[in-house]
DNA sequence: CTTGAAAAGTGACTTTTTTCAATTCTAAAA
DNA sequence: TTTTAGAATTGAAAAAAGTCACTTTTCAAG
């Protein structure tokens, strides 16, 4: 397998930032006990939109993106998880469907862990329970921000939030010290931030005019962090 | 009192579409304990964005709206709340400040409950547990697709969208087989819908030449549902 | 009734964003 | 190394949305 540094879900971080930091061992026990564990290609899709939840998953390494897809077609990322965060839980606990679709944007290891085990778990453990109320409500107040970036911003300015945002979630993964490089396909930020593929590359192109950023093949390389923030903040 | 058709506390629809639903009477009892009936007038403020939350608020009968302000003092409405719903639970939840405003639309009475009570019955709740975790999961999902909606629809496509959810919000206090009669100024739509005052303006003249909708002084009837649903969906 | 302030509406113009039709680049497979 | 499909890029033109300055209407207080 190619992959390292991988974050096992032996060894979750049981920190302040985990969602399932206050767990006893022996609800951490129940929880993991049917768990399963694959290595996911690019492009992989984890559950689709409108399909029943069978299960959560965790991400022990890698990116996924979660997005909805409209009757043309078109695909709007809704959010980018991370090595260590946990996906498609809303659904189980709605006890709907799932209310958009998951697919991985590079080779990821994913543990699943069936719904089943998950609400049992729930049942038993306050601490859980607290912690997901929290959790929610925190994500409603950051998805609320975005509808209102997305209301009132210019495209230009989105995507300069955008690739600020992607680059602190890039460093999670990336080695300490050496420039942070974002990997994203430029369909993608299109997608993200909401706008056609030829838009995005022309801001991008103006602000590697404007010594804002650099590219290498790809990647993009962030230089003035601060001329990118004036512009996300600007208005 | 100018107002009709209450919503009493007292009477709080125990039905399965309220949030306290499964609430036991002694649960209920704790939670209303030192609960507080005001009547608000018009643009009254319930709670400001970045400050820290001290309840929650239960609309007995009014409507009001939550919003965002940004650097230019620009609106951005989140969402409408009406009778018999409750607001302002997302922050006590998580334990941080509001992440938006609340403010009366038309003279509203409206129910406060201090945060110790709401934090107290939920503690000793599991059934309030589980009906937050499936209502925050809920409103996540319908905010996600409210973001979708802004990233990809037509200001005209969004306005279309927006008069069909007034109205049908608007059916719940309005009389039975009249016209629905929807009652917002052109401002707050503009806010809704994320655009200019005038743009809504002209969209709503359109509507109006093309006899989708008709107006009757501020108030707005629309005429051709069906009409409206397809330029919705358009594109 | 008046009437005055706030809200609604109009028109001309600018800027932003989208669309479409090429062309060039990149990275991985042969 | 060569090939080649998919991704990225560019240019030009059209459409959508925003802005500004101004007029008209509405509604409620006097």
């Amino acid at each position: 397998m190619s992959i390292k540094g991988l974050f096992p879900i032996d060894k979750w971080d049981f920190k302040s930032e985990s969602i399932f930091a206050d767990l006893r061992p022996d609800d951490f026990e129940l929880l993991t006990a049917h768990k399963s564990e694959h290595v996911y290609k690019k492009n992989d899709i984890l559950f689709r939109e409108g399909t029943y939840p069978s299960g959560i998953f965790f991400i022990n390494k890698g990116k996924v993106k979660k997005y909805k897809v409209d009757k043309d077609g078109k695909e709007q990322i809704i959010y980018l998880a991370n090595t260590a965060q946990l996906i498609g839980y809303h659904a189980v606990l709605s006890g709907d469907r799932y209310p958009d679709s998951a697919a991985v944007m590079e080779e990821s290891v994913i543990t699943f862990i069936p719904k089943e085990d998950f609400l049992k778990t729930l049942d038993q453990s306050p601490a859980l329970n607290n912690r997901l109320l929290k959790t929610l409500s925190h994500e409603f107040a950051v998805l609320a921000n975005s509808l209102t970036m997305f209301a009132q911003k210019t495209v230009r300015e989105r995507l300069a939030l955008q690739l600020i945002v992607i680059r602190e979630k890039h460093k999670v993964d990336s080695i300490e010290g050496a420039p942070v490089e974002i990997n994203i396909s430029r369909e993608d930020l299109a997608s993200l931030v909401g706008t056609a593929r030829e838009n995005v590359i022309r801001i991008l192109t103006e602000f590697k005019e404007k010594g804002i950023l650099e590219t290498k093949g790809r990647k993009i390389i962030v230089k003035d962090i601060n001329t990118l923030i004036k512009i996300a903040n600007h208005k």
